[in-house]
RNA sequence: GGGUAGGUAGCGAAGCGGUCAAACGCAACAGACUGUAAAUCUGUCGACAUAUGUCUUCGGAGGUUCGAAUCCUCCUCUACCCA
């Protein structure tokens, strides 16, 4: 397949990224290519420590995937090794450090989810480990005289905690040179990230210069707001939309983003060329629930399947705006016939404890079968008859006996 | 190696001998309201029991005291300063 002309990629790799270091030797690589009719290699850096990709992960996901439509090889690289080091900041915290096991599962698991917006036939994975691993600590020690700690500390957030007295790790300086050791490795043209990514991007620039090779071009891409408007998303704030939230989950967490930020998503989240694109963003100013709805409906369509947005919607519409109970919830069949209702709640996991449990029951949001539960202590019978308990806005639950009688 | 300041509930941060299960903020949960799971307002937010009761918490281990998150000793971890 041929590439495309210069303008051509030139205009869909620059859309929607916020800079590119730099773009003259852009156009230079992409000239080259054009004349030896060779694929650019692509960069991808995925940290399998947290396996699980929510939309801000899609953004950059996605621009790769615009390379790849251009003819170009897009590796992805799974950070097995550094993720093995474990992440330093508070060791007293439960930080468990990942086994080679864990980190190649969740290697496998990133690059699952990732497959929902790249090409995975023409996907290149690269596991670091491969040569990092490889390294002795002469390497190391040769690696990192080529970088001042000075310069380490250039970083913001590595400058923001030193001067606020946060500790900060050798290891952690280690962590921009390892990525870097990798763009050394694979000797690639682009390295794409986040802008929080930026300087990492340029420490492997620098380094594939200190190791006689053409310097990588860097582009980062926005950070994604997360659902509540303010802060990016990131799945410990709380505010993330995942990759394999439930189609009603993602739904609903799509609707619940800001009006402000509807166009927003919609550029960055959709595939270039979606039909509703348009419309969405004429629609967010006259009729933001309408385009949100169609752009909430356009994501659980892209992540699984337009029925698939078509019944979250409906569920959404009876659960949330008629509050009625959804009309498929799973039964669970308990061993007893007899139960308290805090009990109950506890055994559901719809409590913490029973204290929890007693709480819910006094905030007068349990109901059974559409009745409010008053009393704390109340128990109830259950029969091989489902019975439908409700615990909360979100929290339903069949339950039925299993034993006869 | 020496010094100084610290380690408090999921996080951040008050408290500095009893009235501390521990202020306050964030997060979370619930209720009201709403096009919304947003925003806003209200309430809850260690566990167990239930009418204001019991038990386990304030880095760890001991100690002083009728009584400690608060005082003492040792240990441990963090930051900063001096070597």
């Amino acid at each position: 397949m041929p590439f495309p002309p210069l303008k051509e990629q030139l205009d869909l790799i620059t859309a929607n990224t916020v800079e590119i270091i730099t773009g003259q030797e852009l156009e230079t690589k992409i000239n080259h290519s054009l004349k030896t009719r060779s694929p650019l290699k692509v960069k991808l850096g995925a940290d399998p420590s947290r396996p699980d990709l929510h939309l801000g992960h899609s953004v950059v996901l996605r621009k790769l995937r615009d390379f790849q439509d251009l003819g170009h090889e897009a590796i992805l690289i799974i950070g097995n090794f550094t993720a093995m080091i474990g992440d330093p900041s508070g060791k007293s915290k439960t930080r468990p450090q990942l086994t080679a096991e864990e980190a190649r599962q969740n290697g496998e698991s990133y690059f699952e989810q990732a497959s929902k917006i790249l090409d995975p036939k023409k996907t290149t994975i690269c596991w670091n480990s491969d040569w990092l691993g490889a390294m002795s600590f002469a390497d190391v020690i040769r690696l990192s005289s080529h970088c001042t700690v000075a310069r380490m500390l250039e970083r913001d957030d590595f400058e923001r905690r030193y001067r606020s007295g946060e500790p900060i790790s050798i290891h952690e300086f280690l962590y921009p040179l390892a990525q870097a050791m990798d763009s050394v490795h694979l000797k690639n043209d682009i390295e794409l990230g986040g802008t929080d990514q930026k300087f990492n991007l340029l420490v492997g620039r620098d380094m594939q210069r200190e190791y006689g090779i053409l310097p990588q071009v860097c582009i980062t891409m926005p950070l994604l707001v997360g659902t509540g408007g303010v802060e990016k998303m990131s799945k410990s704030l709380g505010n993330a939309i995942c990759f394999n939230d439930l189609p009603a989950d993602m739904y609903g967490r799509m609707l619940s983003i800001p009006d402000t930020l509807i166009t927003n998503y919609c550029s960055l989240l959709l595939p270039p060329g979606t039909a509703d694109s348009h419309q969405i963003t004429e629609e967010s100013v006259t009729d933001p629930r309408t385009a949100k709805r169609m752009l909430a409906r356009n994501i659980v369509a892209l992540y699984y399947s337009s029925e698939a947005a078509e019944e979250a919607e409906s569920h959404f519409d009876r659960v949330f705006v008629q509050k009625k109970a959804p009309d498929n919830i799973e039964l669970v069949k308990l061993p007893h016939s007899e139960i308290t209702v805090v009990d109950l709640l506890v055994e559901l996991g719809a409590a913490s404890s029973k204290t929890d449990a007693r709480r819910m029951i006094q905030q007068k949001s349990v109901l059974l079968d559409e009745e409010r539960i008053e009393e704390i202590t109340a128990s109830i019978t259950l029969s091989m008859e489902p019975k439908t308990l409700r615990a909360g806005k979100r929290k339903f639950f069949r339950i039925a006996t299993e034993k006869k009688g």
